[in-house]
DNA sequence: CTCTGTTTAGCGATAA
DNA sequence: TTATCGCTAAACAGAG
């Protein structure tokens, strides 16, 4: 069982900054330490649930599975295998082991300790008061991906919309991990939200002056995240017109030495966004668009769940490069939120492109979903019947609530655990 | 100046 | 194996 695989790593946040030298990260620049990867340990090259329950999660059994929760004991945090410290070494050790991780522990209200002395009452309230474990696990790395980060975001906002930083501000709240070297994953963020096409900048309108501009999802681009892996899509999302203009612009720049402006005014790049705009409305013709002006007519919560929820077939712990240092989250609130993506975007009309792959794959994607919210941290239940946009999350309340839609590290115990209590909880920072 | 965005590059890791 | 995907670094330009 413990055996990990080497093959993947996690960046340690802490160790070194972002600076890093010329020459991308070297691998010793990255201090990365490994965990355990499904595809490293086990032979299966998918990411079946099944299996990953079983080998991975075991122990905490919260099992997403198909589609309700963990009744039962609650762990939302399925088990999180990789535990967080910020500096990984400690974690990997137990990190093999699904289920003794300290995370795990803390987040489940029986669970074992770390030290294999299951339910020892002991080993849960040292687990309950020794902070770094709950330190640890707040600060593990999200299994989520950059872009399913920003989608989570985007789609827990009213408008649909939200600036560059409202989206760190999200993550950050959300997520511990990311209150640290900031630098680096915002770049990544900003580069994931320019070179993503399932991401559109929309300008800001002169009665809402302000920084940046606003972004928001590409009306097609679907749910990315319909395999119910957060860490790595099937396939990426393409704009097609706008892939279409890069290839132009890129043939077309040989001559022009640095972009003669003979454009009026826009910057090419701008133009570039301004078009992609413009063609969506075009495109849609309408109802999708009315998230651009203003998403409400969408209701995040309902259409949440619609797609999703049951659907998770969470293999997403599964591997995936680097970070991922599952955390086995409940997919399901996650898979809810993500999967509901666009759900009304009926996307009849030419939409599918790119996320059609049925192919073979085992997965199973979407299993059947039986019902709106009947679980316990579905967001329907749990997501603050209007996010105020501007209040932030920093009010405890909130930020539980938050935590739960996504269930990341589940927000109800965590919550009661006193997890953000304590520390965090006023810390919030 | 800092913050936003865009873009190129290279790397690691997975999927086909 | 190759094709993709995602992450990070970094150069660069423009806006505020």
């Amino acid at each position: 069982m413990t055996m990990l695989s080497n093959s993947q790593k996690l960046y340690g946040e802490s160790a070194n900054t972002a600076a890093g030298n010329s020459s991308g990260m070297s691998a010793s620049t990255t201090n990365s330490y490994t965990i355990n990867s499904m595809s490293g340990c086990l032979p299966m090259n998918s990411c079946s649930p099944q299996n990953f329950n079983s080998n991975m999660l075991s122990s905490s059994g919260s099992g997403v599975m198909g589609g309700m929760p963990m009744p039962g004991g609650g762990n939302c945090m399925t088990s999180g295998s990789m535990s967080y410290s910020s500096n990984m070494n400690s974690c990997m050790a137990y990190n093999g082991t699904l289920g003794v991780s300290p995370m795990a522990s803390v987040a489940r209200n029986d669970l074992t300790a770390d030290d294999a002395s299951p339910n020892s009452a002991a080993a849960l309230q040292r687990a309950r008061v020794d902070k770094t474990y709950r330190r640890n696990y707040t600060h593990a790395k999200p299994p989520y991906s950059y872009i399913s980060l920003i989608t989570m975001a985007i789609q827990n906002s009213p408008s649909k919309m939200l600036t560059l930083s409202e989206i760190y501000q999200f993550i950050m709240d959300l997520f511990p991990f990311y209150r640290q070297n900031q630098q680096r994953w915002q770049n990544s963020i900003r580069h994931s939200l320019s070179f993503n096409d399932c991401f559109i900048k929309v300008p800001r309108t002169p009665d809402k002056p302000g920084k940046g501009s606003f972004w928001t999802l590409h009306p097609e681009s679907g749910n990315m995240f319909e395999n119910g892996c957060y860490l790595r899509r099937q396939k990426r999302f393409k704009d097609e017109k706008k892939e279409a203009m890069r290839q132009t612009h890129k043939s077309v720049s040989p001559h022009h030495h640095h972009h003669s402006h003979h454009d009026n005014g826009s910057s090419s790049s701008e133009k570039k966004s301004v078009e992609k705009l413009q063609n969506l409305v075009e495109k849609s013709s309408n109802p999708d668009l009315s998230m651009l002006g203003l998403g409400k007519d969408t209701d995040p919560m309902t259409s949440l769940l619609q797609h999703a929820s049951g659907g998770s077939e969470l293999c997403a712990q599964q591997h995936h490069q680097q970070q991922h240092h599952l955390s086995g989250l409940q997919q399901e609130d996650l898979a809810a939120m993500m999967g509901r993506c666009h759900p009304h975007f009926g996307l009849g009309g030419g939409g599918d492109h790119h996320y059609n792959h049925h192919h073979h794959h085992h997965h199973g994607i979407k299993s059947e979903y039986t019902g709106p919210a009947s679980h316990p941290f579905s967001i329907t239940r749990l997501l603050p019947a209007e996010s105020k946009p501007d209040i932030k999350m920093y009010d405890m309340g909130m930020a539980a609530a938050a935590a739960a839609q996504y269930a990341p590290y589940n927000p109800a115990e965590y919550y009661q655990n006193s997890i953000y209590h304590t520390s965090a909880g006023t810390a919030a920072l």
